[in-house]
DNA sequence: ATCAATTATGCAAACGTTTTCATAAATGGT
DNA sequence: ACCATTTATGAAAACGTTTGCATAATTGAT
């Protein structure tokens, strides 16, 4: 029918190749990784060896002499919520500009999930890891360490960290949320973060929302500081019970992100208050459709995009530099933070 | 004999464990990949030397020989609209517990950068190879064939293809939505689809739409069948033109996915009508989040986490199928939607 | 105690690359 | 036409595993 098959339906290998060419094996890799380094004719004979026997390089072998994979391994704590979809995905995108591919997995906020995916990145020789936030495990950190994978911290700009970070200061971001709303006049203001024991971005954000309505005399009563998971479903009827049972309601929620902020204001429309009239609300992040939704979401926005591009090429210095011999320096480099003024606060 | 101590700076390697553990290599191989192969005494001696050295195993290495990676590479369109989301995330943790990594990588609804994708999956050398959908590139086909990679389709359920496919049959679907508006009582309905040429899904939801609007004789006019791609920015402009522009409105909307429905929604908020009194708007998908806004989303769900959850070990049963030399026969199967009757429809 | 069967081990040959080193071929300056 | 470079090539030694095969050690049945 069509095709010659090549010996015995295995797939075609470097020697062959080299055999096809009439060249040894050692032009053939340098052809792959390095052209400039072979001869124009034997280029192209290589070329058509390769196309005729459909040649696919195997990286996994190379990668036990090179020492280099190609891939980068990320774990994010969901895929679900969009959060870090964003940056995920360009993240990916400009990786393969690095020609370099990724492999990822959701730990769904469990530490101990994290670290037995490290394990297996590490099992799979990736060239560098990328984790979200800066709180670890221990076996995590020491695994990085004694194998000496490059490290890159997103989403938290975290000062001093042993580990290159990019991203955000999440105290600055709550304090930017808090005084948002005390300067639009409101003095009943809720706050409602993600889990603060198991993401320490909902800790930062908290901690300082908590800083600026505390030197207002602002600080909310211990009912209206609230915790919830990163999820519409449960934060909703939260803030249902939270509108319902507050003697005077507050006038106002911080929400640790849009995915709260979202279901704080489908709470209050449910039970017929509309935002921003009787009740303001801000989020933090400007998620996909944070701008769309009615009453736009008024938000501090997060660059995942930016984040993630940026995580790529630190990414690809960092691995160039590991086998170039020169140690990188960390950096930690903070991302800016934005301000989105839209139409779910308004004075009080 | 001399003693080796694990040479220095480089990472510990299977021929430091045996040393290490007094026994060879062939023995700490099998006590990794087959621990019942190895008596108690030596499996004992090879754990601490492992623990000692802390060896982490060259997956890498491995796979030269053994021709299994333990990687299998998804290739999704993207991250961003949740869409595939929860199916990636369901078949990543599923994965785990078959011992396997997941290789992502979102293409962005462009076929030739995912035949470039799958490409470098192929370098890498996955085990298999899991694909969004019926369409795709012959360059992707062949390089599939031709190295006999198992691949899976998911998301449409496609019956007679000649690769797996685990999903949901679009049609179908798409004549349950426009049913459903018709037993309402409507009969100006719009169909709002996706990008119809790169994307086999809204096809096919599109096209079951039309079926049965048409078996009533409630055919559209042209200028009330659209597409838009995924997008709730610039569908929510569309679906204002729409509303706008019409001279007598729709009654209802057809939306080709939740994006679009809550675009939709979002689009005739901000115009001051409300739905379902004055619209009615269908979606499909049954995303994050279509439960809990307001109005409820109605909808046509794809139960995407167990989609994710079969393609996974469906997966596994095609690796192993095929090491075991047993060819695994192909296998279409369909998953059923799921009516949700909520509140953004209302008899006309 | 013996032999047969089982179970556990080790040796060495793959696996498909990269890379070091030596050498052959081309180039350039005189 | 010659030597000195530079450029392109090939041989062979890694890389860290798995696995087929042979053998040693253990067990079980007499």
């Amino acid at each position: 029918m069509i095709k010659i098959p090549k010996k015995n339906n295995k797939v075609a290998s470097i020697t062959d190749v080299a055999n096809a060419a009439k060249t040894s094996i050692s032009t053939v890799s340098r052809y792959f990784n390095n052209p400039s380094m072979v001869a124009p004719a034997a280029a192209h004979r290589i070329a058509r060896a390769a196309e005729e026997l459909s040649y696919v390089r195997n990286r996994a072998a190379a990668s036990t002499r090179s020492k280099r994979s190609g891939t980068v391994g990320i774990v994010i704590p969901t895929l679900e919520s969009s959060i870090f979809a964003e940056m995920t995905e360009s993240f990916s995108n400009r990786l393969l500009d690095h020609d370099m591919t990724m492999l990822l997995t959701p730990c769904l906020y469990d530490r101990d999930i994290e670290a037995r995916i490290v394990r297996s990145f590490t099992e799979h020789r990736v060239d560098s890891v990328v984790l979200v936030g800066g709180d670890h495990n221990d076996e995590v950190m020491e695994l990085l360490d004694e194998r000496q994978v490059p490290a890159l911290l997103v989403w938290n700009h975290i000062a001093g960290h042993r580990l290159n970070s990019i991203g955000v200061d999440n105290r600055r971001i709550g304090r930017m949320a808090a005084q948002h709303l005390v300067d639009l006049g409101h003095r009943d203001i809720a706050i409602i973060s993600g889990l603060t024991d198991v993401n320490d971005r909902a800790a930062g954000r908290r901690e300082g929302a908590s800083e600026i309505l505390a030197s207002y005399g602002l600080m909310p009563k211990p009912e209206w500081i609230l915790q919830t998971p990163y999820d519409l479903d449960s934060t909703k009827s939260l803030v249902s019970n939270l509108l319902l049972n507050s003697k005077p309601r507050p006038t106002a929620i911080i929400s640790g992100n849009d995915i709260i902020a979202t279901a704080a204001i489908w709470a209050a429309q449910s039970h017929g208050l509309s935002v921003p009239q009787d009740i303001s609300v801000i989020g933090i992040g400007d998620f996909k459709g944070s701008a769309e939704m009615v009453p736009a979401l008024t938000t501090i926005r997060i660059p995942a995009r930016r984040i993630g591009r940026m995580a790529a090429d630190r990414i690809a210095e960092l691995i160039i530099g590991q086998t170039s011999g020169g140690g990188v320096k960390v950096e930690n480099q903070e991302v800016e933070p934005e301000f989105k003024f839209r139409h779910s606060t308004a004075p009080f």
